[in-house]
DNA sequence: CTATTTAATTCGAGGGTCGAAAAAAATAGT
DNA sequence: ACTATTTTTTTCGACCCTCGAATTAAATAG
């Protein structure tokens, strides 16, 4: 809206569409394309003949599984993503897990690696050794040659900068404003770019379910600490600064709680599983929150709910009152919108759910009690999906920058 | 990003932008356009005739304010917005208070009009009329040709759709879903839209502090009810289906004090006026608020606490904190910004900025006591701009878009 | 084997921006 | 007074892009 726009812009931008139209279609013809972009059949024949030519979208021999219209005229031809235009490079730092995997460019993953460690106990050099030891480890058991990685894509539990390039702060270890886009760019001489996990498994929704999660949502990440990925009329949202929305850090009770990051009240201090945990044990909310090395299982807390320990369902519930206090104040700004749950916290939401929905209730837009929320415990696939996702699209954008010759 | 385009719009958007440089720069010359536009000599030519042909700008005969580059050289021709291209009509709506303005295109004011009445009182219909009849009399005595209205923006305190139609719930009427865009465009024959006050004076503050308030920053209006315009990187941020960013029903107190939206704790049962004489006063939490008709003097506040009342210095200190908390949390969400403080209110801020500068010591970006925070004592002046501002925005967007006959 | 139907490509027409050259309008210098 | 210089603005042709219409391609129905 205020930067000028040239002619050969135009192309760049409907390259894109056209791009993203394969990406999310898988195989469509030419047609199709025309149809869901609302380019006319000229200029889809034109574009997918140069991103064809250039080696980015190919015609599977394996033929014609887009169905005819109707039975008569000619054929549709199916395009797709080549697969071979590109690989990317996965790589997912979790509390005591590094991850990688290489991607290539249809999205598919073509190799794996993971190796558990302390993720509390390392030095700077050894986190960086060990997330670039890990995707080289991928790479090398891919099979591909390794001049195809064209970028890389971090995934971190913690806060990043807003251009990607830093981890600032993380609870898996102490060390801060650690580069590790720097660091896996100068290993693999490709651009990285890190991202928060909670926004990552919000990307990874926003693809998978679409008519729930198209446009605006939030995924909450109930684990070790309370994060958020938001979604607004179709973008993601982050800090000004920071990868942001740190719901969990938003005040739940002023003065209340002890919270790791030092200050009281917040909403993770009630509902992060340190919390949590230390509230069904029943101690003080002053109790300082654990190391971070210390993993905090949620099942001892489920068999204590279930065992109908008062203790820990109370625990439980004032969780919920704090998400959901948490979810009022946040819908007092932008309105009410679907949630999703994830995590291994969610193993408790049947004790969670009606203090939640209770806060909700008389929300501003008047129907709190009818606020989509639904679970996913296992928050692994989401982020890796998430994590290759993010890559694509910049790739995907790229692609349709690059000038023809 | 996620539309075609074609070559006119190319057009479309490039008109805008010569457009808006003109509305910002005051008296420009080609030359100039194409530098602040990145477009080329050439294209600013072309687009500055049509503009000209068709009305939009001027070549004023009051010649070269524009101050050459060098003494030498064929002078800078001066454009300017022609005032006469259009007339905006402007509605404000407060408590017990109507207003109304005639603005030209370049956004001077031409005449105004304003009554004072009950607002509390008002059926439906009288509201409409009121609205009407003050924007009649301003049309009237601007002694300018009706038929240049080309849009009617109008200002409301309250809660109004996303899509700038109806208000639908506001503090100075118990009447909901009123049609005032409907009403005036009925009345007038052309297109209304209805604002949220609070979003009109961040507007207001964007344009006339571009250094300090271009792209990021919150202005909070303290008066009747705790309302607050948001930018987030130069765009104002709404609700998913409402005007939104209802920081005074974001939760400070979960439980707390009773709010007049009929909540507990909201930050404007401790922030509000009502809700800081109720404390000041000694009232108990659980008072209702009074009617909206009941004004509220911030002066007989200010009184008690330069009297030295403590009741009442803890009363404005609560809601500094009940701000900063929330301040606290909205920072959780997207890092930092500066804050402008507006209205009545803002004549306590010495007893309320060090509660508020408190809540937020140690906020997320470890920096809370340097957040920038400013005061405007009167909103009047910035809401009619915003409004004004507003539709001419709009209207140089319609004539951008103007197809070229 | 022909008519019909649908998909994809080709080919101007039309609209945009841009750089270079030309025209316009002033000052500086002799 | 006249010419050279400088800066702004316009004009002109080259090039890019999308689109509609016509054409070509490739299938099925009868």
């Amino acid at each position: 809206m205020t930067v000028v726009i040239r002619s050969n812009e135009v192309r760049r931008g409907n390259r894109g569409l056209v791009l993203s139209a394969v990406r999310m279609g898988g195989l469509v013809s030419r047609t199709d394309i025309g149809r869901k972009t609302g380019l006319s059949a000229a200029t889809v024949s034109a574009i997918t003949s140069d991103l064809i030519a250039d080696g980015f979208l190919i015609q599977p021999a394996d033929a014609n599984q887009v169905p005819a219209s109707s039975g008569r005229g000619r054929p549709k031809v199916a395009l797709s993503v080549n697969p071979m235009a590109a690989l990317i490079g996965v790589v997912i730092f979790q509390l005591n897990r590094v991850s990688a995997a290489v991607v290539d460019y249809s999205g598919a993953t073509i190799s794996e690696s993971a190796h558990e460690l302390s993720s509390a106990d390392l030095s700077r050099e050894s986190i960086r050794d060990a997330l670039v030891g890990c995707l080289r480890e991928a790479l090398n058991s891919s099979g591909q040659n390794e001049r195809l990685l064209m970028r890389i894509a971090v995934s971190i539990q913690g806060v990043t900068d807003v251009s990607g390039k830093y981890l600032l702060w993380s609870p898996i270890t102490d060390h801060r404003d650690l580069p590790l886009a720097g660091w896996m760019r100068q290993a693999f001489s490709v651009p990285a770019s890190v991202s928060n996990d909670c926004d990552l498994m919000a990307r990874a929704l926003n693809r998978r379910e679409p008519e729930l999660y198209g446009t605006s949502f939030a995924s909450i990440m109930l684990s070790y600490g309370v994060g958020m990925g938001l979604f607004l009329r179709g973008n993601i949202i982050n800090g000004l600064n920071t990868s942001g929305t740190e719901f969990g850090h938003m005040v739940f009770q002023p003065g209340g709680a002890l919270c790791r990051c030092g200050r009281r009240g917040c909403i993770e201090a009630y509902a992060g599983d340190y919390a949590i945990q230390r509230a069904a044990l029943g101690r003080s909310e002053d109790a300082p929150p654990p190391a971070p090395s210390a993993h905090i299982d949620f099942k001892q807390i489920a068999d204590l709910a279930h065992a109908g320990d008062p203790q820990a369902i109370h625990a439980i519930e004032e969780a919920g009152r704090a998400i959901g206090t948490g979810l009022v104040s946040l819908f007092a700004l932008v309105d009410a919108f679907p949630i999703a749950l994830i995590g291994q916290g969610t193993i408790v939401f049947d004790y969670m759910e009606p203090s939640i929905r209770k806060a909700l209730q008389g929300a501003v837009a008047g129907e709190g009690t009818n606020i989509d929320i639904h679970c996913f415990v296992d928050e692994k696939p989401l982020v890796a999906e998430g994590c290759a996702l993010t890559a694509l699209v910049v790739l995907d954008e790229e692609i349709a920058d690059a000038a023809v010759i």
